[in-house]
DNA sequence: AATGAATGAGCTTTCATTCAT
DNA sequence: AATGAATGAAAGCTCATTCAT
């Protein structure tokens, strides 16, 4: 408990079960129906609690919205940096291995994943206004922590290294996106295994380009 | 006027201008609160006309904005499809051409680029029904009918083409999110020349790993 | 076309089939939901007329209201004055031949029976103004000139007749309906030849007890 | 406050005082206007509650009607079958003590009664819905647990005696509507001694006929 | 005569939020 | 801390009626 949430300190002291049972309940009603379209007497009806007692913790929707988004991002951010393997310096490898932890922290957080996205995309003006900055202050922290480390001199010469690196990353993310929207539409879990097969081919590729 | 908009027909019969000011009022309530969010107090208030009228025209707010859907697709895919060009055969040339064609609609018709983004991502049960097909419908099309044509003898022997043309795909994409995200963070407008001449270096980069 | 309907010229002069068509959409519209519950919308779409015709030809909901009112009580008191046995002497036949009469005209104007029935107990103010007077002034001269002509010989000596005759009235329609709430409640259609074959036990029972 | 009302838990757990000023409001709105034509922003305003108030009580409009057909049916099955002489074994005489009691009651809860008769006779579908089995689940077993207990000794022997007690029964509620009908007619109050006196009229002349 | 677009008051209902207990 | 009754503004939508054509 620490930083961003002292303005929630009563409901920090809460029991974890409580705790959880209300956060599941706002996270579920906010992916379901975006931010204005949630309803916090849905919310209380599925946390069990009194409606007073939400409005007692986080003063009103707004915050209440601005809690989960902190919580969201430090719960999976924690997780991802514990896992990351920093000593990896081949780029793909370690792209390889970002991808897998996502997996399998959407795996262990869905509902957590679900509302990050949601929060991010909703249009309402509270929703913008809090999710402004945190987004991209995250993204930029991620990549430049994430990216040092890798051994360059495995490139053909003469190439801008940023520039390839972007290519690589974009290629890739390119294809993590269409795997999902695919699975998304035929309605299937996202199978990773096959998911990391796939992406082995296009690896290839790229390094066949890149890698002296 | 035609096909998709029958059940509109009396809508579709206004003078322009009335029709105008009914759909700017919408797009812009729309894209600014998100489906629920949106008010249809607001929006008649804006568009200056009866709270009555509005449902003589579209019967509840979940026709409208599926009028609204199908409008806006018609639109942008109609003058997308009048531009583009037929007889380009280079894969890069063609996107790049692609890329212009999107900046320039996107200058068009702001709002409804922005309107399309928003419905797309909106997290309401009922944009979610209305977009769910639509989307993808629409995507399909559009990549088979732009890539067929391609001059495939330019790229090199033993390459998979529909997996390099995904690559190339995905990596141009990426850079104009990336560069679009750049531009809204720093809430300039988009400068299409800068652009354009930063997109070349990238394609000097493909075309050196994937042409002869 | 007389008296009552002066008001309604515009609407007399139409063709009997487009007449009808306007009396039935609207007599089956006040009939299932009321007068306040009746949607001159839903009249107007199963008639098949445009929203201002209506208007044109009955000014507003009540002046329609009032207009059918009327043509109901018209077209029943009619048929029913034309059928009965002027020549008719004894009191239990007499009321026979109504009953025969009135489940005749039940069976012609299922329609205009259920509307008459509706208006009259409807409970808002417009209807209750409307209906007030009209039912008990036919009430009362239709009793007073159906029950002249009764040969009161037949009767015991030392009874009021008077009282005798409401106790019959009383009891026949009393079980007239009881049977017919008998039917409603099993929705099995009025069975009418039980229904007189029924009432002759009871006929009997009285004339033992009233007759010489 | 049993059985029918657990629904209503919170409705139930007011202070008289507002429980009754809500009912009344409730009951004098629909009365007047019927189902459809009541307006529950003219409730709260003469209940003086808020409008989200009463939809916390209720849930919707339908459900305030269902409680008060309920609420009606209760309150007066309770005072009337206290009231009622169980011991009494004169046909005649159970019904003229129905008829004073019905009296009294009328007296006593005129609103009440007004509800009943205008629910029991209103159109609208959901009206009809509430009171479908209601009303003749109540009348059944009214008149089956009112009529046990007559002494059929008193009666002349070679009638069926159950059609005799029917068109006895017949007899006098005809009686008392028409007489009821004559005071609507006349706006005056019911003069209850007048009718009381009436009816033995029509008893004589009943036992004359049936009585030993 | 006939249309149906247009009105705006009114409808029932839901909402986030407050507050006495 | 915890409740849930209470608020009233605002929601989406329907209504009878008017009026230019």
């Amino acid at each position: 408990v620490k930083g961003v949430f002292k303005i929630y300190k009563k409901f920090e002291n809460l029991d974890e079960e409580k705790k959880n049972r209300i956060i599941n309940a706002s996270l579920e009603e906010f992916s379901r129906k975006g931010y204005a379209g949630a309803s916090t007497n849905e919310i209380v009806k599925r946390a069990g609690i009194s409606k007073g007692l939400l409005f007692h913790y986080f003063e009103n929707k707004k915050y209440l919205f601005k809690y989960l988004t902190d919580y969201c991002i430090e719960v999976t951010m924690k997780d991802f940096y514990e896992r990351i393997d920093n000593d990896e310096t081949d780029l793909f490898e370690k792209i390889k291995n970002i991808m897998v932890i996502k997996a399998e922290l959407l795996d262990k957080y869905p509902a957590i994943f679900k509302f990050i996205e949601v929060a991010y995309l909703d249009s309402s003006p509270e929703a913008h206004e809090i999710m402004e900055n945190r987004s991209q202050e995250v993204l930029n922290s991620s990549i430049a922590r994430v990216f040092t480390n890798i051994d360059t001199s495995r490139f053909k010469d003469g190439f801008d290294l940023e520039k390839v690196i972007n290519l690589v990353l974009w290629s890739l993310e390119g294809y993590a996106t269409a795997e999902m929207n695919k699975a998304k539409l035929t309605s299937t879990d996202v199978d990773y295994k096959k998911l990391f097969e796939g992406v082995d081919v296009y690896i290839n590729l790229l390094k066949q380009s890149f890698y002296k």
